[in-house]
This record gives C-alpha cells, structure tokens and sequence, in this order.
DNA sequence: GAGCACTGC
C-alpha cells in the first residue's frame, strides 16, 4: 500500500527542478558543530523527521524512496537513535553495497554526533572493523553482515537493520532481503509466544527441527525485541520492495538534485564513438563552463577516444585548445585514477572518460555535461556451461537515469543520450539483478550453513533458476561440502562455509592441509582471489614481460604467483627494520612498480593472506609447508581443482575434461607456449575464444588416483 | 598471441 505522508513527494524524474540548498559533502570534516547542525536541518529529510520515525514504530517493515541528496543514509539512523531504538544496548545496522560508502559515510555521522569514531557511530567492513562494545549506529557493507549472521543467526544484536541501496540488487543484498524477511518473522513469533517453534527454525526448512533446536539452545534466554527492517533505495518503482514484504507501507523523500536536461540523437548512430567525441567538441565550443563526463565501455575504448579527442585539439584554433582528457576506470593504478580530481588549469576544461566506475563508486565533482552511448560492459554467465563472459549491452534505464544524475550535482546540468528518445523506451526498466547472472555455489553453501536446506523453496525476491541452483549443489557436492542428502557435511561443509573464499578455494586449503603444503595453498588462494597480479601497461609490454621470467615457474601460474608473494616476502623483510609503516608501503609499491606488480592487488592478496590463515588455526588445521617439493604441491593443486582438469587436443587446444568444452590457455599464462599434455586451471573466461587462466602441469594419471569420486569412470584419461 | 565493467566476505 501507498502511505503518503505530506510533506514528502517525490520528483518524477531528474528533469524536475529542485530547491537548491548547502550541499553536503562527505569528507568536508572540518565544519564547527553549529554547522552541521544547520546542515542537517537543511537537508529534505529533516522536516518529516517525526513522521518517519512514527512511520518505523508503527511498520515493522519500510521501504524508503529517497533520491541523492535527501539524507535519508545519513539522518535516519540518528533519528531513530534519539528515538530510543537502541534502547537496551540494542544495535542500527546499516547495510551498503561499497566498503568506501561505509567508511566515508559513518565518518560524517560520527562527525555529526560530535563522537568518536568507532564508539556511538562506527563502520565495520573486511579487514578493518571500526566499532566497539558501545557502537549503536554501525554502518557496514551486506556481505559482511551476511558473515555476521552466520555466527548469529537471529542477528540479535540489532533492534534495526537499514539496508541501503537496495535498488542495486547485489547478491549479497538479495540473499540478505531474504534472510532479514526470514528472521524478522522468527523475532516476531518468538516475541508473541516466547518460544520458536522447532520445526519452523529461523532459517531453517520444516524438514530441519534438530537445527532449530540448536539454535534455540543458543539462544535460551535471551530475548529478542522484534525486528524492524528498512529498505532504502533510489529506484524509479518501490513496488516491488513493498510487495516482497507483504505489501510493506512505502514513502518517499524529496532529495535534492539539480535539474537535467536529457537530449536524444535525432536517428540512431552507427558509430557512437565517433558521435560521442563529436558531441564532446560541440559541447566545449558551444556551451558554457563545466567539466564533462563521458560512459564508454573499457579500458580499450578509453585508450582510443582519448587518442582521437587528443588529435582534435591539435586541429582546433588555438584558443580553443584549453581542454583536458582524463581516463578513469578500476584497473588504472590508484595514483593516475587521482587525475579526476585534480583541478585543471585556469580556463580549460576537462573531459572525463570513465567507465561506469563514475556511475556508483567514484563522484568526481565539477561535472555539468554527461555524455552517454547507453552501453555498458557486463558480465554474464551461461548456467549450462558455467563459462563466464564479458558483453556490451545496452544500459538499464535505471542506469541511463543514474548516469544523468551525475550531471545535477553541483547545479542545472544536461545529458546526451547518443541514441534517438524511443530506444530509451525500449531499454529494461532496471538491471537484471546479480544473483540470476552469476555461479552460484557460495551463495548456496552459506545458505545452508544458515540452515536453509531448501534452497529451491528459499523466498529469494527473484528466484535464480533452478538450473543454475542445481549446478551448484552438485558443485558443492563433488567437493564434499554437501552429504549424499544434500545437507551440509561435517567438518568439511561447514569449515567451507566459515572460509571467506570461493568453495573451491577453501576446499583447496582444507585438502592441503593433508598434503602438507597449507602454507603454500595459503599463498595460492590469495593470490588468486584478486586481480591480475601483474601490470602489463600497452606501451611497456616486453619490459614487463622481462620482469614476469624472473618469477616464472615452468611448472606454471599457481607457483610463479607463490615466487611472486615470496619475492615480496623477502624485500619486505628486508626493508622492515626500523621503518615506519608508511614507508613500507611506499618500497612496496616501488618495488612492485619496479617488477611491473599491481601494488593494490598485491596488498588485497597479502591482506586476504592473514585473514585466511587466522581462520584455518582456529580450526586447527595442519599448517605446513612442502618447502621445495613442488610434486607434491602440483598433486595437491590436481587433488584441489579435479574439476578444472583438461587434456591436450592434437590441434594443440585443450578439452576440459569436467564438460567436453574446448579451450585455449591464455596468452599470459607461463605455459601458453609449453602446452603440457594435461592441466588444471582456475578460470574459464570467454573473450574472443574460451580462454583458461591460471594454469599449473599435472600427470593425468593422479586426477583417477586423487579423485577417483569424479574420474574413477573416465577410462579415457587412464589410457593417456 | 590477447586485450577484462563493477562490487564483496
């Protein structure tokens, strides 16, 4: 049901004009509190604030429609802290989809509080946990309040739980929308009848008393306040929100953006490259001050028109001249992303060409113009196969919207759509949501550590198909997560589930626990859980394929990535006495720079490194090192990653061996030229041919020996 | 001989 209140009312599109006001700005941290509180009575938010917090008291469950800018993320949660919400020790979490969103905004609230950070307000996400016994505002990303409700199925710490950005439809938000919808109606019967019935456990399926038995065990004696839950979200249509949650009140806030005006091509654009840097040019001489912001689809397009708009000003008068191309996208190291916003010299303007980076996760201030092809690069995944691939497809509206908005920010603003106004009509309301488009074995393995046996049967608010949940639960089971019943296998299932890793991964490092060589398998997982280690910059190929040899192994990837690590190892050693700890990361870096090394995917994996091994003592196991029995860490790599096998084809191409699919090893890989009779490898990417990466040389005869449960059948490979 | 958007535990 519709609940107007009001004073709220929502702008029907970014076209329509808004109030200008102080905008706020995250990390402007040193205003006098007398400001802020100026501030925050400004913002849209602040004249409903008793209307909303009567609106959470009386709805267990809100859905709140509150465009950029109206405070919602920010107010909401001190307003219902003055409310008495965290009466009781009791805990606001708020959930976002980016850890920076999480650090940069609990900041400001602490901020705002006049309190430090990590004590009343604090954040929490992976490797760096901000809060304390008297944190009451937390704010957090989804995926780790995912690992919270593992270790506290009922999340009784919070009275409520805010998840923000709901629009985005992240997997994590969408299994959390379901665990949250799950546990709140848990709370509420046990409120009513003091107890929870046995065979309708928390998370559990009917068929699962004994489980919900446990956790009432648990959880005897204490008591649970019901749970109030709050969707926040920016879409164009709450509706289905509200009726995931059975017809859930919904309200709207006025947020506070500038007017856009959006301008369509006439006819369609057979190049939209070529129209794009036009428009760029058109835009620069005819229209007033401001930076523009332009969508294209990778590094490679970025790289051209860069080129192309770099070659155009040559040809301009040379009063025209005064404009600056910056590219900006994930894998450009940190120090050029910076770029963006640095401010350009005096009378010249600047033209950023982002990937959709700037969509979400990076703002870049001084924007006035958009330009937006409506394409974008997205990862899709074919259940049957289970072979990922990298498409341009056209936007959503969502995101054609979502783009234009970076143009109101800071005043009016216009965006060019480079496709005629009907194709707009065509395009999908919103993007098709993550869990339907990707592998889904860890989402299923959590699940079932949350005691959702029933995985088809889960109220998923969009269920992923039942194909690709069947892939997965015999994934889960092949790896021996999961009983012949399908229920989670004791101790491996569940040490499984505890590891942050793909299954995969975290059997690895339970089965190399037995092989002697988890020190290794440590490293190796690390190292493979982010991206591409090495920097292969276009203009510096050979160079950096000079400095890759120093580190190759010819048995393949998995120990040229442990050389790498241990490399790292060494130097740090040697440059850690005495130096403070800013001066480490700046030789690390150097030295990585110096060895053609991704700095930030070093660091991810050295941080991935410490987490991991922290889990597997506490669960005992066995660390050891194979020192430099490099047999014995291949067998183990066989024995890991059996369903990742393939065999050498006459053409020199591979056959994997789990599918019959025909692939090719990747060029950067060590043995692209070697081509071994037999491999394992860790992924299956399709670009231009099916390419596998990450690839180590086995003996074909230990995958029957190490696997008999998957090879003890396929005669062919014992014959090799 | 390729060429890869973005998140997250």
């Amino acid at each position: 049901m519709k609940d107007d209140i009001a004073t709220l009312s929502m702008a029907s599109n970014v076209e329509t004009m808004k109030r200008k006001g102080n905008s706020i700005s995250i990390d402007d941290g040193r205003k006098k509190p007398r400001i802020i509180v100026q501030q925050r009575k400004s913002l849209p938010i602040a004249t409903v604030e008793k209307e909303l917090v009567e609106k959470v008291q009386n709805n267990q469950t809100l859905i709140i429609v509150g465009e950029t800018g109206s405070g919602k993320t920010t107010q909401l949660p001190q307003y219902l802290f003055d409310a008495g919400f965290c009466r009781d020790g009791k805990v606001i979490g708020i959930t976002q989809p980016r850890r920076v969103a999480a650090v940069t905004i609990a900041k400001r609230v602490a901020e705002e509080c006049d309190v430090q950070l990590g004590q009343r307000v604090g954040y929490s996400i992976r490797f760096d946990d901000m809060t304390s016994g008297s944190t009451r505002i937390k704010y957090m990303t989804d995926g780790l309040l995912l690992r919270e409700a593992l270790l506290d199925p009922f999340l009784s710490k919070y009275s409520v739980i805010i998840v923000d950005e709901a629009h985005e439809r992240t997997i994590h938000t969408d299994v959390l929308l379901g665990l949250l919808k799950k546990v709140q109606k848990v709370r509420s019967e046990y409120q009513k009848v003091g107890t929870v019935k046995t065979n309708d456990g928390p998370l559990s399926g009917k068929e699962n008393g004994a489980q919900s038995a446990s956790f009432l065990k648990l959880c005897q004696g204490v008591k649970f306040p019901p749970l109030k839950l709050i969707i926040m979200s920016a879409s164009l249509d709450p509706r289905m929100f509200s009726e995931y949650f059975g017809d859930a009140s919904y309200v709207y806030i006025r947020g506070r953006q500038f007017p856009v005006n959006i301008y369509y091509t006439q006819h369609a654009e057979s190049d939209y490259v070529d129209a794009a840097i036009i428009t760029i040019f058109q835009i620069h001489l005819e229209e007033g001050p401001g930076d523009i912001l332009v969508f294209l689809t990778g590094q490679e397009e970025i790289e051209a028109v860069e080129g192309l708009i770099q070659e155009r000003i040559r040809q301009l008068p040379a009063g025209n001249q005064k404009l600056v191309a910056v590219p900006i996208y994930s894998s450009l190291p940190s120090d050029q992303q910076m770029k963006v916003f640095m401010p350009v010299p005096d009378g010249f303007r600047k033209v950023i060409l982002a990937t959709n980076i700037a969509e979400t996760s990076v703002t870049i201030p001084g924007i006035m113009y958009v330009i937006d092809p409506g394409l974008v690069k997205a990862r899709t995944y074919n259940q049957q196969t289970g072979v990922e691939s990298l498409v341009v497809v056209p936007t959503s509206k969502t995101q054609a919207v979502q783009r234009s908005g970076r143009a109101g920010r800071e005043g009016p603003g216009k965006c060019f759509r480079i496709y005629p106004e009907n194709e707009f009509a065509k395009l999908a309301d919103s993007t098709v949501p993550e869990i339907k488009r990707c592998n889904l074995s860890n989402v299923v393995l959590q699940l079932k550590a949350l005691g959702v046996d029933d995985i088809v049967g889960f109220d998923f608010m969009e269920k992923p198909s039942r194909i690709s949940i069947k892939k997965s639960l015999e994934e889960l089971l092949l790896l021996g997560a999961l009983t012949d019943d399908y229920k989670l296998s004791d101790p491996i299932g569940h040490q499984m589930a505890t590891l942050p890793l793909d299954p995969m991964y975290g059997k690895a490092l339970i089965v190399a626990s037995q092989f002697n060589c988890l020190e290794e398998m440590l490293i190796t997982v690390a190292m493979l859980s982010v991206e591409s280690i090495f920097y292969r910059p276009r203009e510096k190929l050979e160079e950096s394929r000079i400095a890759m040899k120093h580190f190759s192994s010819p048995e393949g990837d998995h120990i040229t990535l442990i050389n790498v690590y241990r490399s790292s190892d060494e130097f740090l050693e040697k440059i850690r006495i005495g130096s403070s700890k800013n001066k480490i990361l700046k030789n690390l870096r150097k030295w990585c720079e110096e060895n053609f090394i991704n700095s930030r995917s070093l660091r991810h994996a050295r941080d991935i490194h410490s987490q991991i091994r922290r889990h597997v003592e506490q669960m005992g196991l066995c660390i050891a090192s194979c020192g430099d029995d490099m047999l014995s860490f291949r067998r183990c790599l066989a024995a890991s990653f059996f369903l990742n096998a393939a065999l050498r084809q006459p053409e020199g191409t591979y056959r994997a061996l789990a599918n019959g699919q025909v692939v090719q090893i990747h060029p950067f890989s060590v043995l692209f030229q070697a081509k071994p009779v037999c491999i394992i490898f860790n992924e299956l990417v399709r670009t231009n041919n099916n390419y596998i990466r990450n690839v180590t040389r086995i003996d074909p005869l230990w995958l029957p020996e190490l696997a008999p449960q998957y090879y003890a059948n396929k005669v062919e490979i014992s014959g090799t």
